[in-house]
DNA sequence: CCAATACATCGACGTTCGTCAATAGGAGAC
DNA sequence: GTCTCCTATTGACGAACGTCGATGTATTGG
């Protein structure tokens, strides 16, 4: 079981010093959820399984605008994706992301744990 | 095996709908880590298990303030801890805390799983 | 004592961010 | 076509952030 090596590579923040460029995209994925109401955003998208852009609104307190705004910040980070059906646009979270992202987080003696 | 409740408790992002203090709480956690040279420092205080701010300023490239400032944010996160020894701080990573941030990105279903 | 070293704090600067009102774009209903 | 609903974009505002020079605080060494 050692033969596997992690092809999730590079991006572990605690085994080796992190290049700059490394350090630049996850700070900017992290940046994505940095914010409360993003990440309740995200917390309501994942809880829902799906869900549109207008059931946003009133859970987060927030304007359209700024709900708009923010899943367009967690789509660019890739933490969700979204599919437009009619006039509704139905945001999903990308599980695969927030797996790199703790992956990131794996202190350097776990390289090989399962479930990390 | 479904007696274990995980004592990680509440902060789960994906399982269910984020109190809004939880949201705050777990944002500013994460905006430590949505900085590079904030990455790229924890990264090198990880990777050499221990050291002082002096050794960050030249593999930062930043001024001494600005390296003060970013260690200060960090274990105002708690991600790290500063231990005064003579004029030097010695830095070290809190692992619980990188274990409490990959426990928030675990998904819904995966409450019990091993090394999460 | 004084000088030097390591770190923290302060003040200021430019940039980025979160927010909303106003507006624009697009898709269904009539 | 027109009207309504859902979403995206723009522009503007204040707040927060990253950065550095100058200064302050400890600690060590002579």
């Amino acid at each position: 079981m050692a033969t596997k090596i992690t092809e999730a590579c590079c991006t572990s923040v605690l085994a080796a010093p992190l290049p700059e460029d490394d350090a630049q995209r996850l700070a900017r994925t992290f940046a994505a959820l940095a914010d409360p109401v993003r990440l309740r955003c995200l917390s309501l998208i994942a809880s829902a399984g799906e869900c549109c852009s207008c059931d946003l609104e009133e859970p987060l307190g927030k304007s359209q605008p700024t709900v708009s705004h923010h899943t367009k910040a967690l789509a660019a980070a890739g933490l969700i994706t979204g599919e437009k059906r009619g006039r509704w646009m139905w945001w999903t979270v990308v599980p695969e992301r927030l797996d790199d992202l703790r992956a990131a987080l794996l202190p350097a003696n776990a390289e090989g744990r399962p479930g990390g």
